[in-house]
DNA sequence: GGCTGGTATCAGCACCGGGTGATGTGACAG
DNA sequence: CTGTCACATCACCCGGTGCTGATACCAGCC
């Protein structure tokens, strides 16, 4: 079992905004005024963000005229909950390893 | 269902040697000693990262001597993997929820 | 007691990354 | 064709944060 956990993906989901962004992109798809509506901040800084979850494969576009629809990638989030969950059943099942004071 | 991530969490694990640390600390319970050999990193970077880790709850100190033991907390990991499922899976359920252009 | 080794804290620095304004592009409406 | 709107890109500033060296603290050993 590999249980390494993707630091590049937790890094790009590390920032309060994206997070902002990706809990609301869970609920339902979006486009880019959408998403201001919703967080109040201002356009280029979404687009920047929403730039680095593509980038990171967390979300996909879908043009739609001359607006962009945002849709959340779940097995993304999926793939990472279950690194997690990896890590906390390896930390349980090696609760009580120690290593010898050198 | 709240599926809302904790945001400071997943900041301090998003750093690349604090989640090495916890990497290595799910495997065995470590002193600092331990973890400078095996990440290669300053005792005082390492310290700093390991007071990071203690503040957010991540880890547990258990004082041996002269020496400091940290421990995974695997339920805090736990619940984290639980919320990232959690909004897995409400985007799997959402995943055609799509709000009309303005 | 003094010394040594393990650990924590502090102050400083350098760099990365998020925020913003200006600007470019492309698509619809008129 | 021209204007407008949605969105992306670029250049820049600035604050947070990770890394480091110096130092303090504390426990065991002589």
């Amino acid at each position: 079992m590999m249980t390494s956990v993707d630091t590049d993906l937790i890094r790009v989901l590390a920032d309060p905004l994206r997070l902002r962004i990706v809990t609301l992109l869970a609920r339902e798809t979006l486009c880019t005024t959408h998403l201001v509506e919703e967080t109040g901040a201002r356009q280029t800084n979404l687009s920047n963000h929403l730039r680095v979850l593509r980038e990171a494969g967390v979300v996909e576009t879908e043009p739609c005229g001359r607006y962009t629809y945002y849709k959340l990638r779940p097995d993304v989030i999926a793939q990472l909950a279950g690194q997690f969950a990896d890590l906390a059943e390896q930390a349980r099942t090696a609760a009580d390893n120690k290593r010898a004071c050198p």
